[in-house]
RNA sequence: GGACCCGUAGUUCAACUGGAUAGAAUGACAGAUUCCGGUUCUGUUGGUUGGGGGUUCGAAUCCCUCCGGGUUCACCA
């Protein structure tokens, strides 16, 4: 909260002087004074009343008295029962205001100046390559890289990073099927996104697969020897073998339609506006964590049972015991991702490292520190999940098995077809040629669900409803672009009048006349610089999306007071211009901070 | 069964991580504005924060217990 760290300095000095005890600065609750009473900032007391020996209202009142005579910034003070609100002065708003317009990087730091500062990682989309992104995708995309963008603002140098599970029975199984029913099928022959394309044949696979285990079992099979003997299986499985074994046809094969993959990946990370710093591949990964597994063994850590498996008994840290390598001396998924942690640190030294993943995966997370830390890594601390749960339709729950998984292509493409039914029925943009069109008609719809979908705490289960999430009126990222627009419009109309068009010039603190609107407006924008380093400590794109809201409904009960091109004097219109002006700079920043563009018109 | 997560107005979400009378949005109803842009604004309605107990000056938040929902406990990744 801003001047927080310049009263609490006057505060302690009050503390000090008042009852001759130094307390550390940690102790003391400030919070925004609640809109019902009147104050800036407020300090609670009922904690200080163990110092002072005093009731919390006598407490406060001295403490009030002193910061009226000492502090700068502070003006009045009122005491309600334990709560010492402090009125802060107005002209240190407005400085702190002429101080921002100044400040070409409001709210945001510049990344560190020392070239070996140390990173921060943050890893996420981490797809399979046997099936298209989905919904679930979506809210790991934009969390992933809003908060890289929160970090980034918050002052950190950070890296983007995605590794992509290219390998495994998965891929084989969509490789066979196409191979078996394919008929050389390509996306130029198809028409078809790779990604799609690749995906139908994973499909393919299980219908196939189902049916030749029904006819197995039908022949007198049991069902679990049939899904083990099911020649489509039995395929997948050789062939994972032979690409173990660097066979050419089959390596040439899984890299062709990888290929499709990616580029299907691409044009969808395109289309949301997302992007990485560096890509791995498991393929490349997945031999990593044998060694240090070897290591550990010397020193115990872990154990062999007579198939020659390896384990670590975790069952003291009240968790179940974990298989590390294979009887086969392969590795699993914790092993590869020991390994590629200790390759991550290697090579970034990082300062954290954020799995952006899902929280079907917390006991995975969990396990993976806990053996790190057993084997002595130092970092462990620094490694962070940042688990996000499931997102819900009203239709119900998403289940891949039933076809209920809602594609990401699609879902944006029905995004944008939305908002250009409600655009044309609006009618507002007549004169933009089809291009301009289109391109808002994207910002709209994809406004529309990334705002949806990063308002809401990534801990909790969510529902996505997509007709709710366009609507124009609402917390909705339409509703805050519209607002943005409108600003803009009213800015546009200003700069075609004499005597205010020159508004940028003004020097804000000068303004005497501030009303209460234009104070509340200006509160919320001045403190944009820790709701960034708020949310980038929380990992919480939410905090911003709920912030821009907030400042975008104070400035409608602004504009709907007050004349802004009109008012009564010159001076109130460029101030008023200034406030707007800024109020769509910080909306604009704040909404790309979430991925989210706002159109100048709509 | 063990472990972890969640439960807040009819609905969708907040609550600055222990602070004031738990807030918004939406829905419904009543009104204002008709002006820079209609989608703006003001009211009214709506809550035993799943139930119970405890800690505290103070609990949606911490502890215990029960209820309900979810995830996980793979030689899949």
């Amino acid at each position: 909260m801003i001047f927080e760290d310049l009263l609490s300095v006057d505060i302690l000095k009050a503390i000090k002087s008042l009852y001759d005890v130094n307390v550390p600065s940690g102790q003391l609750v400030l919070q925004e004074t609640k809109k019902e009473f009147e104050g800036d900032i407020t300090l609670v007391v009922f904690a200080l009343t163990k110092i002072s020996k005093k009731s919390p209202e006598e407490t406060g009142k001295a403490i009030g008295e002193y910061l009226k005579q000492n502090c700068p910034v502070a003006s009045e003070f009122n005491v309600v029962k334990g709560f010492l609100n402090v009125v802060l002065k107005e002209e240190s708003w407005l400085e702190i205001f002429q101080n921002a317009l100044a400040d070409k990087s409001f709210g945001r730091k510049q990344p560190p100046a020392d070239a070996a500062a140390r990173p921060v990682l943050v890893e996420y989309a981490s797809p399979n390559t046997n099936k298209p992104l989905h919904l679930g995708h979506i809210r790991n995309v934009l969390l992933g890289w809003s908060v890289a963008e929160l970090l980034k603002a918050a002052g950190h140098k950070v890296e983007k990073v995605n590794i992509v599970n290219d390998r495994g029975i998965h891929i084989c199984k969509s490789m066979i099927a196409w191979k078996k029913f394919g008929n050389g099928e390509t996306p130029e022959s198809s028409g078809m996104k790779g990604d799609h394309l690749v995906g139908k044949y994973y499909v393919e696979f299980d219908k196939a697969y189902k049916k030749e285990i029904e006819e197995l079992a039908q022949g007198g099979m049991k069902k679990e020897e049939a899904e083990k003997k099911a020649p489509l299986m039995v395929g997948a499985q050789e062939m994972l073998r032979k690409w173990e074994a660097h066979d050419k046809d089959t390596i040439d094969l899984w890299k062709k339609m990888n290929g499709w993959v990616y580029n299907g990946f691409d044009v969808t990370y395109k289309m949301i506006g997302v992007d990485f710093n560096k890509i791995y591949y498991e393929s490349e990964t997945y031999l990593l964590g044998k060694k240090i597994i070897e290591e550990g063994l010397q020193k115990n850590i872990f154990y062999k049972k007579p198939d020659n498996s390896v384990w670590i008994d975790l069952s003291s840290d009240g968790l179940d015991e974990k298989l590390v390598l294979r009887g086969d001396g392969t590795s699993v998924y914790i092993t590869q991702d020991i390994g590629t942690a200790d390759l991550r640190y290697s090579e970034y030294h990082f300062s954290k490292l954020i799995f952006v993943v899902a929280n079907e995966q917390d006991y995975h997370f969990k396990v993976l520190k806990l053996i790190m830390k057993k084997l002595g890594y130092e970092w462990t601390d620094n490694l962070f999940h940042l688990a996000y749960a499931m997102v819900d339709l009203p239709s119900g729950k998403m289940k891949s098995r039933e076809g209920t998984v809602v594609d990401a292509d699609e879902l944006m493409q029905e995004m944008t077809d939305e908002a250009e039914k409600i655009t044309k029925e609006l009618g507002k943009i007549e004169d933009f040629n089809s291009d301009e069109a289109q391109q808002l008609y994207k910002t709209i719809g994809l406004g529309a669900l990334k705002y949806y979908i990063l308002k809401v705490d990534p801990e909790k289960r969510m529902l996505f409803n997509p007709a709710e999430s366009i609507d124009f009126n609402g917390n909705t990222g339409p509703f805050i672009q519209y607002t943005y627009a409108r600003i803009r419009s009213v800015i546009r109309k200003a700069m075609t009048v004499e005597n205010v068009k020159d508004f940028s010039g003004y020097n804000v603190s000068n303004y005497k006349a501030m009303n209460e609107k234009e104070k509340n407006l200006l509160k919320f924008l001045v403190n944009f610089p820790f709701i960034v380093s708020d949310a980038a400590n929380r990992y919480s794109p939410a905090v911003v999306a709920n912030y821009i809201f907030e400042v975008s409904k104070s400035f409608n009960h602004f504009y709907h007071e007050y004349p802004i091109v009109d008012s009564e004097n010159k001076e109130a219109s460029k101030f008023r211009l200034q406030l707007s002006s800024f109020t769509a700079q910080i909306i604009k920043i704040a909404m790309q901070l979430l991925g989210i563009d706002v159109p100048e018109r709509m």
